[in-house]
DNA sequence: TACGTTAGCGGACTTGAGTCCGTTTGTCAA
DNA sequence: TTGACAAACGGACTCAAGTCCGCTAACGTA
């Protein structure tokens, strides 16, 4: 059940990249790293896509060609680290499975990784949020967080492993919602909570719907 | 414990509006009347902050020295409703206490009204959040919200209806995090959750850690 | 009532996002 | 190889947010 998100992010990508012309896919690779020079230089807020644009030695029009906006820019950046971090979890959920671990806490442990994969990426996931108007369109990184949390949270239920009349697509926003990027960042600049304490908390909520 | 949650929104208030001109609070007022006009005919988002200067026959610097941003000027127009909300909760509160209902019945319900108070402000909720960036500053409407549900949580806990090894603060944040208006938008377009489901949710959330 | 101080006023200006459209160039078929 | 045409390019342009600063007028004092 689970080794079917792999192929959410494939699918997607050949949207984009299906006969893109050698001089356009030349001027991505280009705007990309460029990008990644400058984020890594100033900080990913403070460059604007005009200054990509012109680093990179391309008109403004052609950098919004290849993508709509700065959090397209920045999920492609993250578009490699993404995939690497799916895979390596799908080979522990397999790892986990076959040595008896409990699907819950597996969620546990996924919780955990996501927790510090989020805070790895905090600059360029906010831009991504805010570039897709999380409510308007689906964002990327959400869904597959979703997707893989609802997988375990059926798995686990399946196994008997929770307790009845739980609402589980409601606890697994619930899960989420301390993941996403702008109240990621308020619990850990205004609520001062330690990377720790979220993946504990979210330990414990997984924990109260155990039988 | 729980009414002093009323003087947070006057001393905010005070800090304001000490010795203001008089051509200034008319202009103040003038401006929240018109903004109000214009966002009843045309909606919130789709107004923007030179409109409203025009239409209210003042100069930009004028609205800016006013409110400092859109989400500013939102807040203020919930302010009198926000009053009321908490001016009948917290009335509530006392009522609920006084008949026994326990504390955690008392977060439920509270939580309940406020899925509705965020389902009928959300286009005003939605500017105060992007005006406001929620992890630079703190946002006034998400600070007594958690007030409220911080005091009745600690309520609970003293009267032994709450499990033991919670951390209650995290578990306030998770009982709001799906009330912020950005994730409860997504829950409710996206998602398509009902007011209705959202509320079940919270209430089963809050099940969860009653003993 | 006259005056000086200082908050308040207004609109031109800056900045950045994102669009438009005339020009250029890669690609594929003949 | 050539040529037509769709795709890609680039930068000027639009639109909205928010700032700046010289001018105006309210208010408190004498």
């Amino acid at each position: 059940m689970i080794d079917r998100i792999e192929l959410i992010n494939p699918e997607w990508e050949t949207l984009h990249d299906r006969h893109e012309r050698a001089d356009a896919a030349a001027n991505r690779a280009l705007i990309l790293h460029t990008a990644e020079r400058l984020f890594a230089e100033r900080g990913v807020a403070s460059v604007n896509m005009a200054e990509i644009a012109e680093a990179a030695g391309v008109g403004k029009g052609t950098l919004y060609r290849r993508f709509a906006n700065k959090g397209e820019l920045c999920l492609s950046l993250m578009d490699q680290q993404m995939s690497e971090f799916q895979n390596a979890m799908l080979a522990k959920f397999h790892e986990w499975t076959v040595s008896g671990t409990p699907y819950l806490e597996q969620l546990s442990r996924f919780l955990e990784a996501l927790v510090d994969f989020t805070e790895l990426h905090c600059p360029l996931l906010s831009e991504v949020a805010h570039g897709e108007l999380i409510h308007t369109r689906l964002n990327l990184p959400h869904f597959w967080q979703y997707m893989t949390v609802s997988a375990l949270l059926r798995s686990a239920n399946s196994s008997g492993e929770i307790i009845d009349d739980i609402d589980l697509e409601f606890i697994g926003e619930t899960l989420l919602a301390h993941l996403q990027v702008d109240y990621f960042l308020f619990q850990r600049r205004v609520r001062q909570y330690s990377t720790a304490r979220i993946a504990a908390g979210q330990r414990m909520l997984v924990q109260l719907i155990a039988t």
